[in-house]
DNA sequence: TGCCCGATTAACT
DNA sequence: GTTAATCGGGCAA
């Protein structure tokens, strides 16, 4: 089996970090996939949430690094992410797809349909697949529930603008797996190399 | 206290 | 392509 992600992984720059996740594996209780999308959130990036400074909500962000941070989005979803850079730096990396991998029946049933390239094809989805709520917020993610593996081999990684935000739009702080078929929205033309 | 709106998704036309 | 669902955070008053 791959290596395991350390704490000191996630204490580097989100934008070091971010692409280094493609290719990764993420389960949680033992269900979940290869990790194909993700976004960086900075805390001097106006998308961030921690960007005016630490709430009830977003205190997490504000922790040491290789936490989960984990909010409620639009009143009906979750969303993942992982906390990154030294601590106080209040810097995020969203998990937004996973290649399911492990535990398809479990996620196939949770998410109430069988297609494959949808059942993690973004950040609400897969915590539905992997079922991941609130109760998961501030949980160190080198221990059970969680298991993270570096990747083995190499992936080529594209970045391009984030999806979903209406601040600092152009900043192509998105990162996936070139070509794959499980992202919440194809990389198109523009998408850059990143290795 | 009240109001606006979002790091989304699925079901529409 | 458009829109309802659904609710807590953040800010103005």
């Amino acid at each position: 089996m791959a290596q395991r992600l350390s704490r000191a992984f996630f204490g580097r720059s989100v934008h070091e970090v971010a692409p280094d996740l493609i290719g990764a594996t993420l389960l949680f209780d033992g269900v979940g996939g290869r990790i194909v999308e993700v976004e960086a959130y900075h805390h001097t990036d106006p998308a961030a949430h921690s960007y005016r400074g630490p709430t009830e909500r977003n205190a997490v962000m504000f922790g040491p690094p290789g936490y989960a941070y984990v909010y409620r989005s639009y009143g009906i979803h979750w969303c993942l992410n992982f906390v990154c850079e030294p601590e106080g730096s209040a810097s995020a990396v969203l998990i937004r797809a996973l290649e399911p991998t492990v535990g398809l029946p479990l996620m196939r049933r949770r998410r109430g349909m069988t297609d494959e390239r949808l059942l993690c094809s973004g950040p609400g989805r897969l915590c539905q697949a992997l079922r991941i709520t609130a109760a998961h917020n501030g949980l160190a993610l080198d221990r059970p529930p969680f298991a993270l593996f570096a990747r083995t081999g190499t992936v080529e990684v594209v970045s391009g603008p984030r999806i979903g935000i209406t601040k600092a739009v152009e900043k192509p702080w998105r990162y996936g797996e070139k070509g794959s078929r499980f992202v919440s929205k194809p990389f198109g033309r523009g998408a850059r190399p990143v290795t």
